[in-house]
DNA sequence: AAGTGGCGCAACCGCCCCGCC
DNA sequence: GGGCGGGGCGGTTGCGCCACT
């Protein structure tokens, strides 16, 4: 048996709410506040709604100092880093965002922010024009931006490598956080390491992965017997993503020792099936080196 | 002009948490 | 301690708008 419902679903209207009913809520709670019960609320104002429905009204529109839209870039980041530290937990991403509610962060990641930071299978050109303008329409329509920006290129293509594999969780003792799974979501590369050195007489077997250090393209070599970087070593970073690593940084990127640099133990092991995966990638070694370029010079 | 598909946003749904009795 | 019920939250859906065919 499923418990009772919060209200008479039979007598409370749905769908979008009036001018004349956000007036009559706003107005009261100014006034009254919600008095603590707000399925209580909508009888005592005289709306036919759900409380829920009140409530969630009144926190996500009509509440004073809302904003809507018109993400920063530094919001953008902080989204991102939080995401990738806790989760979908909406309301604490919010809770870091002055004025904005978590249906609006939620919402902005699942129709922008995912497909930015994800990117998308590469499309023509010509399909990419098309989605920039519509994306431009539709925030013009809601008013978020002025027409100016209506023209602004569609999110940038991200290069995808296959995530890591699950069983990686395993090895981390603290929660279900699979690092290079995450980092690879945000845009953080790895490279086989087999790309780098085939023949195997360091004791480093096919199928470990190397992060791709910035400025540094997958035709780019890497010396395992000299790759001694220390941890302070300003290449060390993962075109950007370094501060994301948090409490898994050892396991990511390895230790130094006296005998040199070894690799953390999330890169240094996985499933046989995971070579196969990356040569199921479509994109060439060539594109994504293009793909770099681009950043690099958007970046200037 | 009508149909179609993509997109963004508001709102709903249903589950879980937690305080109260 | 256990049940109840309101609040809170994340996932999902519905709808309007627009561009394109």
């Amino acid at each position: 048996m499923g418990r009772a419902p919060c209200c008479d679903k039979a007598n409370v209207k749905k769908g979008p709410w009036s001018a004349e009913e956000d007036t009559k809520l706003k107005s009261y709670i100014e006034q009254h506040g919600t008095g603590g019960n707000w399925i209580a609320l909508p009888q005592k104002i005289g709306l036919k709604r759900c409380g829920k429905s009140c409530r969630l009204r009144w926190l996500n529109y009509l509440r004073p100092n809302i904003k809507h839209g018109g993400f920063s870039e530094e919001e953008d980041r902080i989204i991102c880093s939080l995401y990738l530290s806790i989760g979908s937990r909406w309301s604490i991403i919010a809770a870091q965002l002055p004025g904005r509610t978590d249906n609006d962060i939620k919402n902005y990641w699942n129709t922008r922010l995912k497909k930015k930071l994800f990117g998308k299978q590469r499309k023509d050109h010509h399909q990419q024009q098309q989605q920039a303008t519509r994306r431009g329409n539709a925030l013009r329509h809601h008013g978020t931006v002025n027409k100016s920006n209506s023209a602004i290129p569609y999110w940038p293509q991200q290069q995808q490598f296959p995530v890591a594999p699950s069983y990686y969780n395993n090895m981390l003792s603290s929660d279900h956080i699979n690092p290079i799974e995450n980092l690879s979501k945000f845009g953080a590369q790895f490279m086989e390491q087999s790309v780098y050195n085939n023949n195997n007489a360091n004791g480093y077997g096919n199928g470990y992965y190397f992060p791709l250090l910035q400025g540094q393209s997958s035709s780019q070599m890497v010396d395992l017997e000299n790759y001694d970087m220390g941890f302070d070593d300003p290449r060390r970073v993962l075109c950007g993503f370094e501060f994301l690593y948090g409490d898994h940084h050892n396991q990511i990127m390895g230790t130094s020792n006296s005998h040199g640099y070894e690799m953390g133990p999330l890169i240094s092991s996985c499933p046989s099936n995971y070579e196969a995966m990356l040569q199921d990638l479509s994109t060439t070694t060539q594109e994504y080196d293009t793909h770099l370029k681009i950043m690099d010079s958007n970046a200037v």
